[in-house]
DNA sequence: TATACTAATGACTAATTGGTCAGTTGTCAA
DNA sequence: TTGACAACTGACCAATTAGTCATTAGTATA
């Protein structure tokens, strides 16, 4: 388990540099100063590390900033979001260039589908949020505005990593809720509609299942070392199979554990599930 | 010359398919039904072939869109110039498939060098064509402007081709013209200033020099057959070693040469170097 | 110490890569 | 018909790729 976190920071290293496909395994396993052999061991094939990599930190990622914007106060929201989501790429940002790398990129079907599933659970995060801040306001315009939203951050990521230019997040931040206020308050032609979302996104994926969340937190019990947040989760698993306990209690389960770095994804997934 | 313009033809589909890097020299004369030599007959490497496909296309791309947008009246600019370049996109998406795809990816040094001085010219026209629209209101904001103007149609373009979704450009770039006037109108916090672009394009290129328009002019004449552009050419090189003519005669020369599918990028240069 | 086990190695394979070059073909003018 | 020359071919090369597997090293238990 410890070698295959050492393969996935190396890895996600090389790949930050030259992205997947001109990376080759030599290359990691010198890098990490292990044998090919032992690769093996850890994964099966390149493609496995890539959609461990992939589902390691937007499962992470997605958590964390859906955490943040449900947390933050309507005054601070969209700059919460904004520098949230900035920092999170600073902080992984060898992660946050092998995505804007590949975004475009077809290197693999599973890739794609992974990467697309991602992206439309950031999409409904954005979507809830607008719809929040804006209400009967962007009725009509706030699938556009969604998609500028995620423009800007697809742009000026990319001036924030490929550049080595020091950055003012807060500046930056600020600058961008600007100019989604403009465009929320005062847009009234929109090229993207409600329709032009629906038909792209035709590869819809049913929701994570009960047996599906029940699966990853079993897991997850299994690698916890005892504590409050081990308990907890023992304890919302057991909710989950038979609701019992007073939504109060589960709240505060819930909050237990949103801050333990290994139980952020099971935690979002709880909470869209419950309902919180 | 008609194999190497074979060559780059169905090169490019197998790219803008699968990316430089995926794609094999093999699959490439295998997609011509010519042999692995008869490649390399045209073109000395892969490297070769690329950076002749980006100077074909980015020269054509850059050239016709100042043209339009000189030529465009000013309530009509902003429209024109989008809709120039998404029409642009749609005639050669191939092209613009792999300009997508590879805009981030590290392939090559020299590679990187020219798309960046391309870049910088797409940059040069939109802050001209701005700060003609604004004038003064946009002083402080008109680099942020132009950053969200190239956001904007990378995001977008994005949509146009990814998803073979049928669109309405018109309605697209109606869309964008609104976006881009109010962000010129309202914006106040500026995140992307002079400095910022300043550090960001360290390796700023030259100006193009005299001796490399004449050089590119004698080429072309070299390959033109007899013809009222050809005489026109002869003519403007002629102004260029030794200026003598009218200015009006020189605009005249420059229009014969403007719409000659040849002609186009040694028409910018010349545009750009008598200062029309 | 002997046994049993997993973790790790790196030489190996088969396939593919970009690129070369001796030889073949086709097309002219003499 | 001949000779000259450019266009073209595809077998070939060295390098590199993802992935395998017989072998060995290390360690914990009996």
């Amino acid at each position: 388990m410890i070698k295959k976190q050492l393969i996935m920071e190396k890895a996600l290293e090389l790949f930050a540099k030259q992205g997947f496909e001109a990376t080759s395994i030599q290359q990691i396993t010198e890098h990490c100063s292990i044998s090919k052999g032992a690769f093996y061991l850890s994964f099966k094939s390149k493609e496995e590390l890539i959609l461990a990599l992939i589902e390691y930190f937007m499962t992470k990622f997605i958590s964390d900033i859906d955490h943040q914007v449900t947390e933050a106060e309507n005054e601070e929201l969209l700059f919460t979001f904004y520098y949230a989501i900035f920092n999170s790429f600073y902080e992984h940002s060898d992660f946050a260039k092998v995505l804007l790398k590949e975004q475009t990129q077809t290197f693999n079907e599973s890739f794609i589908v992974k990467m697309h599933e991602y992206d439309r659970l950031l999409d409904k995060i954005i979507l809830t949020m607008i719809e929040r801040l804006y209400g009967e306001e962007v009725t009509y315009t706030k699938y556009d505005l969604v998609y500028c939203i995620k423009g800007f951050i697809g742009n000026y990521s990319k001036l924030l990593l490929f550049y080595s230019t020091p950055v003012d997040l807060n500046l930056l931040a600020k600058s961008l809720v600007e100019k989604t206020n403009l465009l929320a308050k005062y847009t009234t032609i929109t090229f993207i509609s409600q329709e032009l979302i629906e038909s792209m996104n035709l590869p819809i994926h049913g929701e994570v299942t009960k047996e599906k969340i029940l699966e990853i937190i079993e897991q997850k019990i299994v690698e916890m070392e005892e504590s409050i947040e081990k308990e907890s989760l023992v304890l919302l698993k057991q909710q989950l199979l038979e609701p019992t306990l007073n939504p109060a209690i589960v709240k505060g389960l819930l909050g237990n554990i949103q801050n333990h770095p290994h139980c952020k994804w099971v935690s979002y997934l709880l909470r869209n599930y419950f309902e919180y």
